[in-house]
RNA sequence: GGUUUGGUAGUUCAGCUGGUUAGAAUACCUGCCUGUCACGCAGGGGGUCGCGGGUUCGAGUCCCGUCCAGACCGCCA
């Protein structure tokens, strides 16, 4: 028997007993006449204690050549300590040791494995199973578990049934790029590993499976970012014979479910909000609503006077920011150069200062006078000691530009609370968006979408003012979930996909199977994707997602301790019948 | 693909306008220490300053290239 006991369970009432523990050393206090070793498991620390006394020489000696990490079984009785501690649960007492054994020696590590490591990221990914011995990664695997327990539990109460759909797919041009393997027995030919499991969770609802879920993961081979990686995990579900206000009910539900399970706070609020409204108060189609700095339009107020810059722009528009009057010049240079940055874009800001006295002053006080600049207070809101920020330009790149400017000054000011949520839902996601590069619409949400009712004749003369069945989860300015009502009928599914460029024969090559089933009796039906690292990541207050993932790529994609992706042999290369390019 | 920041001891970093033998903390090793728990004290070992080239009497420091890593933009239906 390795243990009798784990490291974090022995208290007080166990004085006396008998007890084997099993674990790797934290740090060994060798104090000559005494030493003490914190064994360390999953469960917590165990102070072991020998003494010239009570221990023998070989045992004393034993101890005092332990080294961190090593891994050792002891066998000893559990004592009084002389001190206690108050700062940890096993603190009142500690494991006289009669007999030690070495189960294993270890080198020393790279980084100190202890809350605050020494570690760097990069070194931590190489060396991720010490990282999963650290307290703050090992409580965010076991906050996963919680999470993705709490997730099955809610929708399996309200008759979801998981169901595992395939990883070895086909490739479809749409979307993100795909991860492909090739087939050998197949030879010339490829899968694709799924970007979501989209088509088949559709396939289910025809085959009458009614609610669905699946924690799943997903693979996108595009570019990466700290909150995103090349394989990530979804929540992903979809019901049959519903209409989108039953698919905000069930998952607003699920939100609700695990803000108050996971971090105890009860929602009130629970606000919806068009796109429109969206982008045009916070210039963005995921706002967060912690706080205001809502968007103030000024190109009534602003314009017709003799400012250039305003007179020519599509839109003029301005925040208000909280007790931004104290800002010293210098201080605002710098905000006019970070909205310059080429990350951000922005040709330039004005500001308007609103002193305590009710006086503005502004960077364009020869075109305004202070009635116009009151203007432009009241409809951003601004109050005494505020400050406004105003940008203009090409309505689109304006509203990004002072969204970033938005959250980088809530985030300055502490307007971003970890321990506060705000989840809002996000509707009427328009059906299309312009694509520059191959000159043509693409689904901004995907091609199964369906349109808002009576809109799907607007596509012939103005696709751009087409409105999806399309709804996104907003959690404090993260956007943690997306769906929509699908086309469930053969031929708007081939019109939809007309319009997005197929032809009819790509149509049927790429989609087929779903038309196909769509003939067969294809219920109503619609569902939602949540991204699950993202999602727990802001349940547990924090911004990295790879913090929560036990292994995760680095930015290039490259996973540093097996060090992946990595060459393959010839031998492989023939039996696929693959060559590389010299 | 682009912008930007960084790469110096096992590790995290400092190292100014170029100028003796490149530092600190921590980790590691040795010794001392009878209640430690971020133990303490004394001592010790440890560096191809990412790599290649250039400027210079002289380069960790300046310039060019390159590799690696981070953040962001593009991209992510």
């Amino acid at each position: 028997m390795y243990r009798s006991h784990h490291c974090g369970e022995l208290r007080a009432t166990n004085i006396n007993t008998q007890v084997t523990l099993s674990g790797w050393v934290q740090i060994v206090r060798d104090k000559g006449f005494m030493v003490y070793v914190d064994l360390r498991d999953r469960y917590g620390i165990t102070q072991l204690y020998f003494d010239t006394e009570r221990s023998s020489e070989a045992l004393m000696q034993q101890a005092q050549k332990l080294g961190r990490e090593f891994v050792v079984q002891v066998t000893g009785t559990v004592i009084e300590r002389a001190s206690k501690n108050p700062n940890i649960p096993t603190g009142d007492i500690e494991v006289l040791v009669k007999e030690l054994s070495l189960l294993n020696k270890a080198k020393t590590p790279p980084f100190t494995i202890e809350d605050h490591t020494d570690g760097g990221e990069e070194l931590r990914m190489q060396y991720r199973y010490l990282d999963i011995r650290r307290t703050p990664v090992k409580n965010n695997l076991i906050f996963r578990h919680k999470v993705t327990q709490e997730v099955r539990n809610y929708l399996s109460k309200n008759e979801f049934v998981e169901v595992e759909t395939p990883y070895l797919i086909k490739s479809t041009p749409e979307g993100a790029r795909d991860f492909v393997v090739p087939s050998r027995m197949n030879q010339g030919q490829f899968y694709a590993l799924p970007q979501s499991p989209q088509t088949f969770k559709q396939l289910l609802m025809v085959g009458g499976m009614d609610k669905y879920f699946q924690i799943v993961k997903c693979f996108r081979d595009e570019d990466l970012r700290a909150d995103r990686q090349p394989e990530f995990t979804q929540i992903d579900c979809e019901m049959a014979f519903v209409e989108q206000e039953d698919i905000l009910n069930t998952f607003e539900g699920l939100t609700r479910h695990l803000l108050k399970t996971i971090n105890g706070v009860e929602i009130k609020e629970f606000p919806r909000m068009l796109y429109d409204d969206a982008m045009r108060l916070y210039g963005n189609d995921k706002p967060d609503i912690r706080f205001g700095m809502k968007f103030g339009e000024l190109n009534q107020v602003a314009q017709h006077k003799e400012f250039k810059v305003f007179n020519t722009a599509e839109l003029v528009v301005g925040i208000a920011v909280p007790g931004g009057n104290r800002y010293t010049r210098k201080e605002i240079d710098q905000l006019i150069e970070w909205v310059k940055r080429p990350q951000v874009g922005a040709l330039g800001m004005v500001y308007l200062r609103c002193h305590d006295d009710g006086r503005f002053k502004s960077s364009v006080d020869k075109f305004y006078d202070q009635d116009d600049l009151a203007k432009w207070a009241k409809i951003t809101g601004a109050k005494a000691g505020d400050l406004v920020c105003v940008l203009s330009g090409d309505k689109h790149k304006v509203r990004a530009q002072l969204s970033a400017l938005r959250m980088e000054l809530a985030e300055r000011l502490g307007l971003r609370k970890p321990n506060e949520f705000a989840p809002l839902w996000v509707m009427d996601f328009p059906l299309l968006e312009w694509d520059e590069d191959t000159e043509r619409y693409h689904a901004m949400h995907h091609p199964f979408t369906s349109a808002k009712p009576g809109q799907l004749e607007l596509l012939a003369h103005n696709p751009a003012a087409v409105k999806a069945n399309a709804y996104d989860l907003v959690l404090n300015g993260n956007e943690i979930g997306g769906g929509s009502i699908r086309i469930h009928d053969k031929e708007t599914q081939a019109i939809m996909l007309k319009y997005l460029g197929f032809s009819e024969q790509e149509a049927k090559a790429q989609f087929g199977f779903l038309m196909d089933a769509f003939e067969y009796g294809a219920p109503p039906h619609g569902g939602i994707a949540f991204g699950l690292d993202r999602l727990i990541a802001i349940l547990g207050g924090q911004e990295t997602i790879r913090d929560f993932i036990a292994f995760p790529k680095n930015n290039s994609g490259r996973d540093v301790m097996i060090n992946a992706p990595s060459p393959i042999n010839n031998a492989q290369l023939d039996e696929l019948n693959l060559k590389l390019k010299a």
